[in-house]
DNA sequence: GTGTTTTCGCTACGGGTCGTAGCGTAATGC
DNA sequence: GCATTACGCTACGACCCGTAGCGAAAACAC
């Protein structure tokens, strides 16, 4: 059906170069500028493309934002670390690593106010950011359910709510002490926090003076 | 040392009509503009005063927003409901309902994001907004040791960690849910939340079918 | 080669918001 | 009355927005 051109179409194709030059000057200019000072004009300058080109490509700032952000997560991945708070802590500690990145903290946020007002926004962050980080958690916990550490699930439509609670804990938490508490999620309170998620507050809040420091 | 005038000083005071009116514009503002689109001289015709009357009060939008975002959060309480997990229901169902409005949706997660790159802004929303909250897992915890739900904390340092611990798993699970995954935190959310936090995952997922629909 | 199609860079523009300055007036304490 | 402060109003330059219009460049079809 396609002939030899990647879009499909015949014309001159859109140059992948200026793609990649867009959004990496996107993020520098949400380091530098943060969110509410960066403008198009400027983005177009650093990224040595004309304006116009920014607008034939994207709706505004919001969608922009959104890739430029949404490539940074493409590193997360889930290694096998053969426990499942050792799992936990590994992509958790993986997705702080994120956040502590300012194009991260100014723009993710920024795009999230946003897409409270725009459904469109919203399922484009939902596409292309938190599926990528729901998957973790999917695979995670058939991987600790095969392992026999959680308890099979019977139900699908239980399933599904727990995952989704899950998600949001992990998310949540990690954002929350990041961008709200400003604070890192080291390592320590990586480790305090899988072992609430995994053995509740009513279990034993120290082992044995684990992180006594 | 002050005299009579509330202010400490002579002349004409500030009108605390026109504080009350300018808050509440900007929170219906919020409603029908969202933050992107919401302006100043928007918010000063709908409080029926000046333009500069508002740079006279606040230095930007960041501020009057916190400002106008925070008294949400003026009907926080903690009823003791009698046991850990209906304190901590009663409380999440609390947040959720603030967070449920359209106007601390839009606000909140914007300041939050500007405040990535303003520090003088995130103490503002640390005293004013989260602090209050703080509070209430403060108080909620030492209840829930009084009672004997939880373990005491022998060392002070060690308590303070998990305080901020459990405050940013109840605060970002909520967010979390509200904002990103944009669904509800109804009292069934809420239920399973508050089961895992206290118990963890390990535990069983649903005590006996309570909530199969 | 000659056409066709699409993208690109550039310039220019009206419209909107910002934050401030200036001035006269209103409301308080001494 | 007098000093002091807050208020309403107008006007202003500066900036950014998003789009239109144009000629040139880069691909394909023939």
């Amino acid at each position: 059906m396609q002939s030899r051109t990647p879009a499909g179409r015949a014309g001159r194709p859109r140059s992948a170069a200026a793609d990649a030059a867009i959004l990496g000057a996107t993020r520098q200019a949400l380091v530098e500028l943060g969110w509410s000072k960066l403008t198009l004009g400027d983005v177009a300058v650093r990224a040595g493309v004309a304006k116009t080109t920014l607008y034939r490509r994207w709706a505004g700032k919001n969608e922009l934002v959104v890739d430029a952000v949404a490539e940074l997560f493409d590193e997360l991945t889930l290694p096998d670390r053969g426990s499942l708070a050792a799992d936990i802590e590994g992509v958790v500690l993986q997705f702080a690593a994120i956040l502590a990145r300012p194009e991260a903290r100014s723009g993710l946020m920024a795009v999230v106010a946003e897409a409270t007002r725009d459904d469109a926004l919203r399922e484009r962050i939902r596409a292309s950011i938190v599926e990528r980080q729901k998957r973790l958690v999917l695979a995670g916990r058939a991987r600790a359910q095969a392992r026999g550490e959680l308890p099979p699930e019977a139900d699908a439509r239980q399933a599904a709510r727990t995952v989704d609670l899950i998600f949001d804990m992990v998310a949540g938490a990690v954002v929350h002490r990041t961008l709200v508490s400003a604070e890192p999620a080291d390592e320590e309170w990586v480790h305090g926090f899988t072992r609430v998620l995994l053995s509740g507050l009513a279990a034993a809040p120290a082992p044995d003076g684990t992180e006594t420091s």
